[in-house]
DNA sequence: ACCGCGATAGCCT
DNA sequence: GGCTATCGCGGTA
């Protein structure tokens, strides 16, 4: 594997909008089961609480559930949602400033079985073409591929031996960026463009 | 392919 | 008691 492992936590202490660009096309890497999940990044969106209404933390909001989105860059966010999924995100900026990135879809490289057990309780080859994208297309959607809950809240992807990311040393693709899912209430911010995919790629959540 | 809607529980006021 | 950074189903086309 040519990737290299991110192990420093100054590469997300930057702007949420900045690592959003800057996380498509890494490598998602989640050891379970006694396999080695690996798992391209391919559409997030930037929440920052400081000027953001759809963010958890807006208004400098503190409370049991978002004051994860207040530690170090490099830290995950996980969230429990709508009764039953939960939502990956990746925090960045300086400690104490609310913001972070929503990982919104991945692209399965390998254990595509292991996947599609998972999600569906049978092969990947007794998929059919919609299912097979079906795996990871979605925030909780590869919450459930993947096991991620609360258990992993609040853990340093940059120092964890079997949650972690591989830097990518090319892009040659193309960055959509658009409105994000889901903010309806949020007023002026739900027509920020903090959403960003690759150009193409069949993984997307929503075109 | 697209649209509408119900499920479900933790979170917050 | 109201809301939610979603998903999957069933209906229609």
């Amino acid at each position: 594997m040519t990737y290299k492992k991110i192990k420093d936590d100054s590469f997300f202490n930057i702007d949420a909008r900045d690592l959003a660009k800057k996380l498509l096309g890494m490598i998602l890497v989640r050891i379970i089961d006694n396999r080695t999940l690996h798992l391209k990044i391919v559409e997030t969106e930037a929440y920052i609480g400081n000027i953001d209404k759809a963010c958890h933390a807006y208004g400098n909001k503190k409370t049991e559930r978002t004051k994860t989105l207040y530690e170090s860059a490099g830290s995950s966010y996980i969230y429990f949602i709508y009764g039953k999924y939960h939502c990956f995100n990746i925090i960045s900026g300086e400690k104490g400033d609310p913001q972070g990135v929503l990982i919104r879809a991945l692209e399965p490289l390998d254990n595509f079985d292991y996947l599609s057990f998972k999600r569906f309780n049978k092969p990947f080859e007794d998929l059919k073409l919609k299912e097979k994208y079906n795996l990871t297309n979605g925030p909780s959607k590869l919450c459930l591929a993947l096991s991620l809950d609360k258990s992993l809240n609040n853990i340093k992807i940059y120092e964890n031996d079997e949650f972690y990311l591989l830097d990518r040393n090319t892009s040659n693709f193309e960055i959509v960026e658009t409105t994000r899912i889901g903010i309806d209430y949020a007023e002026e911010a739900k027509d920020f463009l903090w959403r960003y995919y690759i150009k193409d790629n069949p993984y997307i959540s929503k075109q």
